[in-house]
RNA sequence: UGGGACGUCGCCAAGUUGGUAAGGCACGGGAUUUUGAUUCCCGCAUUCGUAGGUUCGAGUCCUACCGUCCCAGCCA
């Protein structure tokens, strides 16, 4: 994890200089990342984990995993297993594991207390009538007729919620703050409605269930987080968040904090700082939960972790090695800017990285035989390759070589545009690692396509001959036909074919920018033994691109491989190809 | 005159007491190369949303204006 030590700074790592220089909390940092388990995580839920593993990490201090699980309506066990999964991959791992249902307890002694201390009400308005009551962005609101309810009453009305008495919506318990706020946060927000629900945490124990605003803080406090760190739509809920944690004062009432002693959980409440910084965005994307879900649901990809998704399982499968994404978020920066990053960033991050780990392989994804004339039919060779052009400590291995070759259709042309350094009839191309050929026949079928080619091995070339410096224009990639396998490989694009896919100003929505050709299967041929390799093994097959074994499909004697990301290609970018 | 935030190169992003615009990606050019890859050089904002002002000097201070984003869930 070295790119976790050359930490870049940012204006929140500064904060956190500040505070420990200036001994808060005794210059202890502790940091959560809390995501809601209603969907997976996406490579915009990494930026927040690389930001606050990260700053943990940095600092010596601890990060807790939290779920956010206060709406059992939305939530999920499946979601809370996968996204334990996808922080591991990404390298990091929790001080704690925490929910804050860990905390419903808590949370229901801290209301007493605020409606013991006049600070909130049992509110009869249904949904509609808040609404109407609460006033709008640029008049004030209106005080509920239910405001004033004695603390007596407030309290026997909240206890007879918590045992079940009322229906769904018909009470909610309301901070009593501000009604003519022009934060529209603070007009005696909500928190608890009665949802009679079951929760995937806690089952049937609570039919009352706290609001993300009063919960996240106390959470917060109660794990002795220091730095809170949200995205930027949370700024205007910073001060309902100060506000409660000024009206409850847990460090210095460790009675509302007693249930999870009692319950063997470590809690030392701190009075922890909000922050926000600005969610990052990747261009011909789409980040939201919601539309994730809905090209989940509408089978427009194949699940969750269909290797063209954003999500960090689909990431993973694509072959995006987990340092390649805490790479490109530490090269995005942290701020208060919305900012679209290019895609070509993160690509970057992950050619940099495959480059580096991925040993090199041959193969063909579009074969075209090429028949060596001067060679026996019988004739068999092996020979050894180097598995890194830049590094030894990778080794080498063993390539099987005959008269019969396939290689790359594209890799040849009778009528070659300027600038072809490839094959040609009459000319001669370097064969990787073999020598130089010269196409001396091409066979055509009944319809004039080109299925076969033959030349000639000038023997002089081969490597370590005096002849092997010669100078051609090209050296193409090639698989011996007779050894090598078929393998299905997956070709993939981008998923949206515009930089804005959520732009719906031309009355057109996300899913009308699908690319139709995100995805193309072939069979290809490769070296033998890449049917053998473990899945999610990435190589780089020469010329072609990073590839990884596919995490699921890909078995012995069945090799699936799913394309990362293609290498640089200056020639396809100079002819439009 | 509802509240909150943000505007530095095509995309990110440094710039913390005002002293004369880092870096990355992308892009263009060149070298090396048995991957048209990698690597290596070189180039790439007289200018910091705009207009004024203060100052010997402003991206940094002041004023006004313009633009973008977020907020009216008993979602998070």
């Amino acid at each position: 994890m070295t790119d976790a030590s050359s930490a870049s700074n940012n204006f929140i790592r500064q904060i956190v200089l500040e505070d420990r220089a200036a001994g808060k909390h005794g210059g202890r940092v502790a940091t959560r990342f809390p995501p809601e388990p209603n969907g997976y995580l996406h490579l915009g839920h990494a930026k927040s984990i690389c930001l606050n593993f990260g700053i943990a990490r940095e600092f010596g201090g601890t990060c807790n995993l939290r779920f956010d699980d206060t709406n059992p309506t939305k939530e999920d066990l499946e979601y809370v297993e996968a996204i334990q999964a996808d922080v591991r991959w990404l390298g990091f791992d929790w001080h704690e594991l925490r929910h804050a249902s860990d905390y419903f307890e808590v949370f229901y002694l801290c209301a007493e207390k605020l409606i013991r201390d006049g600070k909130a009400y049992v509110c009869d308005l249904s949904a509609d009538e808040v609404r109407a009551y609460r006033g709008t962005l640029t008049e004030p609101g209106r005080d509920s007729p239910w405001r004033e309810r004695s603390v007596e009453e407030n309290l026997d009305l909240f206890r007879r919620m918590r045992a079940g008495e009322f229906a769904d919506g018909s009470r909610t318990l309301r901070a009593k703050i501000d009604m003519a706020s022009g934060n529209i946060n603070l007009r005696d927000p909500a928190l608890y409605r009665i949802r009679k629900v079951p929760h995937q945490n806690t089952g049937d124990a609570w039919c009352i269930y706290p609001m993300y605003d009063y919960a996240h803080c106390i959470s917060d406090a109660v794990e002795g987080i220091t730095h809170s760190l949200c995205t930027l739509e949370f700024e205007d809920h910073r001060p309902l968040y100060d506000w409660c944690l000024e009206q409850l004062d847990l460090p210095n009432h460790p009675e509302l904090t007693e249930p999870l002693r009692r319950a063997g959980l470590a809690c030392t409440p701190s009075r922890p700082q909000q922050i926000e910084f600005a969610r990052g965005n990747l261009d011909y994307t789409v980040m939201s939960k919601r539309k994730l879900m809905a090209l989940v649901q509408d089978g427009l990809v194949a699940g969750w972790d269909d290797p063209r998704m954003p999500t960090l399982s689909g990431a993973r499968r694509r072959g995006f090695p987990p340092a390649a994404i805490r790479l490109f978020w530490e090269r995005a920066g942290v701020t208060k800017q919305n900012s679209v990053i290019e895609f070509s960033v993160l690509e970057g991050c992950v050619r940099e990285v495959l480059d580096a780990t991925a040993p090199r392989r041959l193969a063909v994804l579009d074969p075209l035989k090429l028949v060596i004339d001067n060679l026996a039919d019988d004739h068999r060779e092996t020979l050894t390759f180097p598995n890194h052009p830049k590094n030894d400590g990778f080794g080498t291995r063993a390539v099987a070589f005959c008269r019969e070759l396939w290689i790359e259709r594209d890799d040849f042309r009778e009528v070659p545009p300027k600038g072809f350094h490839r094959l040609v009839p009459g000319g001669e191309v370097r064969l990787r690692g073999v020598g130089i050929v010269k196409c001396i026949d091409v066979v055509r079928d009944a319809s004039g396509a080109v299925v076969e080619l033959h030349g000639t091995l000038d023997p002089d070339t081969r490597p370590g001959r005096p002849g092997a410096e010669r100078k051609v224009k090209g050296t193409i990639h090639w698989v011996s036909a007779r050894d090598a396998v078929p393998a299905e490989v997956r070709l993939y694009d981008r998923l949206f074919t515009v930089p804005d896919p959520d732009d719906t100003s031309d009355g057109r929505s996300y899913s009308d920018h699908l690319n139709p050709q995100s995805l193309r299967t072939v069979t290809g041929y490769v070296e033998a033994s890449l049917a053998a390799i473990a899945p999610e093994s990435a190589f780089q097959f020469e010329r072609l691109g990073y590839f990884v074994a596919d995490r699921h499909d890909h078995a012995p004697g069945r090799p699936v491989f799913n394309r990362t990301v293609t290498l640089r290609d200056s020639y396809a970018k100079a002819v439009g190809g």
